[in-house]
DNA sequence: ATAAACCTTTGAGTTAAGTCACAGGTCAAG
DNA sequence: CTTGACCTGTGACTTAACTCAAAGGTTTAT
């Protein structure tokens, strides 16, 4: 069992990040000691590491309250409702990888295009990368004559 | 070109929206009418679109601002400095992207695993699929039987 | 030519997601 | 048996990213 200063420091957050999420129903430590400290077991940890992720992506905290409420209302719910919920949001993440690809693709292409050297960057732009064909950028860049 | 409310429009956005992005130096028009109308031309509204792209896979407005100073700046910026702020970003990206798949692969198998029936989903959460490897889910999964 | 629907600026209000401050209880080490 | 590092609760403050309001100018539609 983590109390809250270890799981916090052990995750990289901020103690009272932890009791936020508490009250804001994302996760709940699964016991207390005597005195009232909050005792988190290492399936908590992983749940945290699973929102701290899941925000790392784009998900707000409701939206990963509501993929967690999948778990804590496993029994009340039906396969339907868990299917529903889960196909959204797979949507949205396959939505959200399709995008990151693109950006994977662009910036690799600027970075490979770019020569890294002290010369002025004027065909060096994130957008030629984004706007263009791959031959664009390739083509245009990096003559850096001597004027 | 598009004036505010059309580009907002076309974008989904709110007005106010595009005149916070020109205040906080993400999106300047290009040009302004006689009247002092902002007026966006394409170019703006692809860089919007980059913009809009951005946030949604996870990057913060300033992020984005650093993106876009690759293309305002390029002019004062040597390659060096472009091709190290790219491949930072480029990091990111990857990690982002990583996580992201590691979502699609959960959510993919707890969707598979799952009947979609109307009966209590005892087996059925997200952090199972998370936790476990795919045989696990597979097995304990959906029996539903007539108890 | 006048109302509706735009646009302008400045500045205030809102929401999400923390973060900090206060006043006090608990515990391990010296 | 006290000091310092934890912990508790309640509630105020902060930051990012909008979002709205007020007061007025402009354009389009009838
Ligand atoms: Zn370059
Ligand atoms: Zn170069
Ligand atoms: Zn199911
Ligand atoms: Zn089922």
């Amino acid at each position: 069992m983590y109390r809250i200063g270890e799981l916090a420091k052990a995750c990289k957050i901020n103690n009272d990040t932890l009791r936020f999420y508490e009250k804001n129903g994302l996760l709940r430590p699964s016991d207390r000691s005597d005195s009232g400290y909050r005792l988190y077991s290492e399936k908590d940890k992983e749940i945290l590491q699973f929102i701290l992720r899941a925000k790392g992506v784009g998900f707000s905290l409701a939206e990963i309250r509501e993929l967690l409420s999948i778990e804590v209302d496993k029994a009340n719910n039906a396969c339907a409702d868990v299917k529903e919920l889960v196909d959204a949001k797979l949507l949205d993440v396959e939505q959200k990888l399709a995008e990151l690809t693109r950006f994977q693709t662009s910036l690799t292409r600027l970075s490979e295009a770019c020569c890294g050297g002290e010369e002025s960057a004027e065909h060096c732009t994130i957008l030629a990368a984004l706007e263009s064909d791959t031959s664009q950028v390739r083509h245009e860049h990096h003559h850096h004559e001597a004027s």
